[in-house]
DNA sequence: CGTCACTACCTCAGCGGTGAGGGACCGCGC
DNA sequence: GCGCGGTCCCTCACCGCTGAGGTAGTGACG
């Protein structure tokens, strides 16, 4: 807008084209979307640089991150990471696979379910998690690093908004386990 | 958080994992980023039911918007739709041989410049763009609609200036064509 | 007019995901 | 005890994107 780009940014270019092409269009929906969309992407790029001098990508992260976080004795079930991760059974096997064959989670059958799985965080897969997630969450703050404390907590209280209003509050076992 | 799940989301749930597990870290930036994933991936899937009733999915339209976007004559280069799409130019190539198979783009060599490539919306290709987009900014519309006008409007400053403060911002031509 | 760095687009192998489907197992009801 | 719906995990074909690499064309330079 205007001459000086000094605080636009793409979507607001793009909803000035709108604006110009369809002006009987209200586009003011895609302000909101649209910038998360593009944050989302840079948030991935950002991290990915993070995990890869791990020797790690975002999705084995994810696994990692979930194994650790559930507590000793760092035990899920693949259906219990399906529904942290948000993907499907078949994304998680692979993951599985994945970190099983570079020693980083065990599996096992569970003895009180049959049907069930037992993903075990072995040593090596701590390590590695302790090892990344300080380097992540400096990673994280460095994005942030260009809001304020009060934006960024205004922000955080925004989205929480936003995801309990679409419905996505988790039931307990959703993501416990 | 406290007992009632009332305001809590999936994230709240993970930071209180990790002020458990890891009481020593400053986990408080995943507050405002894995929100971020998390609505980009409820978005996403929101958008394709919409898209697929029109026969599309998110890159078709992404192309087709933009093309529509850009106005008479409604031509843009593989290039120019790279860098507001934010994908790699194979992904382009692809994304135009699909649209080209359905009739709803043409792709002609440029006269100034033996190297460049015209994409061009065809009628039925701004046709099904147009029979899209009102549906598409009702279903952005929908979901937010648990958010307030005001906390909509905070919410899209914030994004707005968390991605320039990542100087995500467009040189003009980065957007423009 | 030949060279050379650069740009535009396409190609292709590989990757991680989806979604449909299958086999094994659980637990309820009869 | 037996069937039967439901659950758990895996398999597999397919899909879109990446990233490296190739070809063709451009434009500046001597």
């Amino acid at each position: 807008m205007s001459t000086g780009a000094s605080s636009g940014d793409a979507m607001d270019v793009i909803l000035a084209q709108w604006a110009r092409e369809r002006p009987d269009l209200d586009c003011s929906p895609m302000g909101v979307i649209g910038r998360i969309s593009q944050l989302q992407r840079e948030v991935f790029l950002a991290q990915r640089s993070t995990f890869a001098k791990h020797g790690l990508d975002a999705p084995s992260f994810d696994v990692l991150a979930a194994l650790r976080r559930a507590g000793e004795p760092y035990q899920l079930t693949p259906t219990a990471l399906m529904r942290t991760a948000l993907v499907t059974s078949g994304a998680i096997t692979q993951r599985l696979d994945r970190l099983e064959e570079k020693g980083l989670i065990t599996r096992g059958r569970s003895e009180a379910d049959g049907r069930a799985v037992v993903v075990t965080l072995t040593e090596a897969g701590r390590s590695a998690l302790d090892a990344a997630l300080p380097d992540h969450l400096d990673t994280e703050h460095a994005l942030l690093a260009g809001l304020s404390d009060t934006d960024r907590e205004q922000l955080a209280e925004l989205l929480r908004r936003f995801l309990v209003a679409l419905g996505r509050v988790p039931s307990a076992e959703q993501v416990g386990g």
